[in-house]
This record gives C-alpha cells, structure tokens and sequence, in this order.
RNA sequence: GCGGAAGUAGCUCAAUUGGUAGAGCUUUAGCCUUCCAAGCUAAAGGUUGCGGGUUCGAGCCCCGUCUUCCGCUCCA
C-alpha cells in the first residue's frame, strides 16, 4: 500500500522549484544570460495551469455576477494617476544603512526624530520654567530664553535644508544633514552610515523620442487604478447600478530591493484584482462579504482549510479602513495570498481632485450623488500558482519507488488527459489517435506511446494530468478502454463513445463554478 | 543592501594533494513488451554561471561579477 512521503518546509520548496523546471512549469528568465532577478517566464505546462486559474477566477468573478464586470486595462498609464494615488510619494524612500549594526534606516524618518528629540528638549526647558516663575507666559518664553532660541533656530535651520534637499532629491546633502546632526543608529551607537539611496518601487520609462522629466511614465505598480480611472465609463456604458464590481487581470511591476522566494515575489507580477463599489455606510457590510465569499473560492479547489487563515491588518495602508489578508500555508510559512482591503473613498477622491473631474454616482432612490465607497479583493496570480504546486506536490511510496504526483485540481490542470495504447501495435496507436482528435477540443490532451504504460502513467502524475486513458487488447473486441485516476492510481473501464463527457464534466472548470 | 551557503549535462550529484570532466535518472531512435518509472542496443547532452589572476597545468587556489536559497531589512 502506498504511504505518504511528508515533505515540507525548505525540502519541499526546492522541490518544487526544481520539478517547476523539470517538467516545464517555470524558468528563470533569460536563462541562458543568467538569468534575471526576480523574473521568471512559464513554460510548457506552466502557461496552460495560469491560464486555467485566471480563467476560474474571471469566471467566478464576472459570470457568476451579475453586477461584476470585467475591463482590461493598459500597463501604461496619465502619470498623475500615481500622484492621486500617492504611489508617488508612498513609493519614494530615501533610504540609509549603518554600517556597523547592518540596520536600514529611512533617512527622513532618522532626521524627523532627530528634530522630534530637539522639541523634547525644549519642551523641558519650559516645563522647567513653568515651575519656577508664576504667571509663566510661554510664548514670552520661547521668544526669550537664549537655550530654548537657539535649539529653535537648529531646528529650523535642519527643517529648511532638509526641505530643500527632499525637494531637490539631493542625497548627499540628506546624508549631510545626518552626519552634522551626529545622528546615531540607535542599535549600534555608531555614525557608520552609507550613502542615502533612493529607492523608487515604480519603475519609470520614457514615452515619446525625447527624453525629458515631463515625459517619464510609470509601468503600473498595481492593476487598481485602471479601475478607477475607469470608473464612470464603466458605469455609464455598461449600466451598472450600486453595488457593482470591476474585475480585471493583468501584469504590474514593483521594483522591490528585495524580490525572493521564487515566484512568491517577483519584480513582474500579474494580479486579480475586484473593485466592489458601495454607498458610503455599507462597506463594512461588503467587506464581510467578500471575505467570505473570496474564502470559500479558495476552498473550493480542494486543498485541507488548515492551509488557509485570515489575517487582520494591524497597521493600515493610507487608503484603507479595514483590511485583512487570506493567508496560505505556503513551505516557509503562512505568507499573503489575498488581500480584502475597504479603500474608502479614498481613490475615486483623489482622483476628482486631480483631474477636476467628477467621479461620483447618483443614487435614484437617494436621490442624491456620492463618491461610492470601494471594497477591493486583490489576489496574486503567480501566488496561487505557487500555492497550487505546493499544495499539490506530493511524493508517495508505491512498492518501493517513490511516486511524484501532482494532486491539483483537475479543472485547472494543464493537461486534461492523456491518451496511451498500451503497445505499439494491433492498431491500438490508430485507434488512439482516433480518440485524440475528438477529445481534443476539451483542452490540452496529450498522445504518448513511448516506453512501458506504467511509465506513461508517472510522467503524466508529475504534470498533474488527472486521467490517463489506455486502449488495450479490450478495447479491439467491445470498444472499452481503462481510464485510469491520477491521484488513486484506480481504473475505471469506459465504452469509447462515453469518454468525451467523462473527460469534460469532470475537468470544466464551469463544474468547478458549480460548487461554488 | 548586509551576512551565510551554493552554482559541474534537462534533474540529482561525483571528480584523491591542483594533473585526461564522470555516474544515475531523464531525453531521442530502435528492439522486446498486454497496466503502474521493467529489460536490451545505440545516440544526444559541458568553454565546470561569467570575466580576470596565480600556475608547466585550475572544476578545485585568489579577485571581481551574475544568479539562487537562508537570515536580517523592505513589502504602500
């Protein structure tokens, strides 16, 4: 009998990443150069399982809806669009390490503390005071004493530069500031510091031939705010009334200082992304929603609930205010697979305010316009690609040899089937090829008839493939072949004329939906 | 970006003190085979990540660089 083979944690990773490559799932990109940081490019069997899940998801999303709709939006966008959306700002971080305590600092937040420290100090001195003199007038206080003047005047001074040099993205001069100011790393105690270096998470590209300032466009940092911007065309032109949705998937790009993990954080990425806009009031509601409803679409693919957990938010985002993450259970650990964040008003706002356009609904039954509130679900792609192959991965004993089987769901495996003559004669590969062609259009079917059947079977179980049908000596007399279940390795045997149902029903992915 | 470890065939790994780059699996072609990685024959696959240096001679030693994994850090 078979027994599992537990795999997990660092082991299992590397195998995973290892078979990715193996059976043609993912490379590294550009490998023959060395590849490339933190970008990968899917292969063979790869392309074909993302495919499968995107199209669970839009499918999920926009058919099982009737008030969700999808767009696709381009990666290109009005610059402005990241100002309203304080990528700009958000995503700029001058930043400094100490040398000796290898701590990364921000820069501005070292000097902010630095100048918080000063007003410390001052507001001792008039604590001080207060207690010596009766009728202490403060303001007399500060104008007066010659200490509390002259920390004052520093104070003023290191805000001025500081300004000046945020404002003219002079580095050095930052670094200047910390070095005058003899700020220390708190942790090492020391003044060892790098050089400030900026690092801006969007990447930045020229439109046009000449390259100025006023021409730099940013490749998307996330696929939300073609939504937004889109938000009324979408409204108007498709008819939708609140509450309604806008799915879209598609390619974003994050130049992360740290991208690791495989694909788990890559510099290029493709994101699933709803936006569920609501009257204001009722997003708490809708949050709850889609928190549960984003669960239970993760659930249904079949993998044990315990690889799943929510995560509330601690911090909150500047736009957010409510936010949790549905977590995977992935080999290094409960990482971020989901997020399910209520965005407020905080985007469609900004962006009226920066195009002077109006970006609001009116509501019949209110009688009244507002800026609708947003709850967005936004998943990773290539995340739950991961957490598919992780989940799935399994490695069994089976008499001795070790059996690698890819146990996915069979609605998003990338090969449905495949077709086997048990040897290479008595017309068994004619008849094979017979049944190829009418299976063929229920997805990617492959024909194989190299090597021993049992061999067959294993190449197809490391690929996921949910059902290997054999035409053996059988099928020449009544017409019947085995059809053979990946994950029980068990053999059903099927007139020829029932096996293209057989294949269909049990790999849609609209049976999948059915579930839901 | 810092620190640690690593990089040799598609995959997993060898290669004595610095002395002719190898094996298993996989792949391809064929033989034999009637249900779970069987056997036989043959073939393919490498500028040892890349670039320098030391040496009569470098996969091995030194320097640089790229990539990956781990730990920090970062993750609106």
């Amino acid at each position: 009998m078979s027994q599992n083979h537990i795999l997990q944690g660092e082991d299992l990773f590397k195998k995973i990443i290892s078979h990715s490559k193996e059976y043609a799932f993912i490379y590294p990109s550009s490998e023959i150069y060395d590849g490339l940081s933190a970008v990968y490019d899917y292969g063979a069997y790869g392309a074909e399982l993302k495919n499968n899940i995107r199209a669970y998801w839009w499918q999920a999303m926009t058919y099982l809806h009737q008030n969700i709709v999808g767009i696709d939006a381009a990666i290109f966008m009005h610059p402005t669009t990241w100002k309203a959306s304080g990528h700009v700002d958000a995503f700029n971080d001058p930043l400094i390490d100490n040398k000796d305590s290898k701590k990364r600092y921000r820069a501005d937040v070292l000097i902010e503390e630095y100048i918080a420290k000063l007003q410390d100090k001052i507001q001792k001195e008039i604590d001080k005071a207060r207690k010596r003199f009766e009728n202490f007038d403060e303001q007399l206080f500060r104008n007066t004493n010659p200490r509390v003047k002259e920390i004052q005047e520093k104070i003023h001074q290191i805000e001025s530069r500081f300004k000046k040099a945020l404002e003219d993205n002079h580095l050095d001069e930052i670094k200047q500031i910390i070095l005058d100011c003899e700020i220390v790393c708190p942790v090492s105690g020391t003044k060892n510091w790098t050089d400030v270096r900026q690092f801006n998470l969007m990447f930045a590209t020229q439109m046009g031939s000449v390259s100025d300032e006023a021409n730099t466009i940013y490749l998307r940092p996330e696929t939300a705010q073609g939504i937004f911007v889109n938000f009324l065309n979408v409204q108007k032109t498709a008819r939708m009334k609140i509450p309604f949705g806008i799915a879209q998937t598609g390619k974003a790009f994050r130049n992360e200082i740290v991208a690791r993990q495989f694909i788990f954080r890559m510099r290029e990425f493709e994101q699933m992304e709803m936006q569920f806009f609501v009257k204001p009031g009722t997003e708490m509601e809708w949050y709850e929603y889609w928190k549960e409803a984003r669960l239970k679409w993760h659930l249904n693919l079949g993998f044990t609930p315990d690889k799943y957990r929510f995560k509330d938010h601690t911090k909150l985002a500047h736009y957010a205010n409510a936010a949790c993450d549905i977590e995977f259970q992935f080999p290094f650990g409960f990482k971020e697979l989901e997020g399910i964040h209520s965005r407020t008003d905080f985007d469609l706002s900004n962006h009226e305010k920066y195009s002077g356009k109006k970006l609001q609904y009116f509501d019949v039954e209110e009688n009244k316009s507002y800026v609708p509130y947003v709850v967005e679900t936004s998943v990773g792609l290539d995340r739950l690609f991961l957490a598919i192959l992780s989940a799935g991965y399994k490695e069994e004993m089976v008499e001795n040899e070790i059996r690698t089987v890819l146990s996915i769901p069979p609605a998003l495996a990338p090969v449905k089937a495949a077709v086997l003559p048990l040897v290479k004669k008595d017309g068994m590969p004619e008849i094979a090829e017979k049944l190829w062609n009418e299976l063929k259009y229920i997805g990617k079917i492959i024909y194989d008839d190299k090597d021993s059947v049992g061999r067959r079977y294993r190449r197809q179980d490391a690929i996921g493939t949910p059902y290997c049908i054999t035409i053996d000596n059988q099928t020449l007399q009544d017409e019947t072949v085995t059809i053979r279940h990946r994950d029980t390795m068990e053999q059903i045997r099927l007139p020829l004329n029932k096996v293209y149902n057989y294949i269909e029903q049990n790999t849609s992915i609209t049976e999948l939906l059915k579930k839901l």
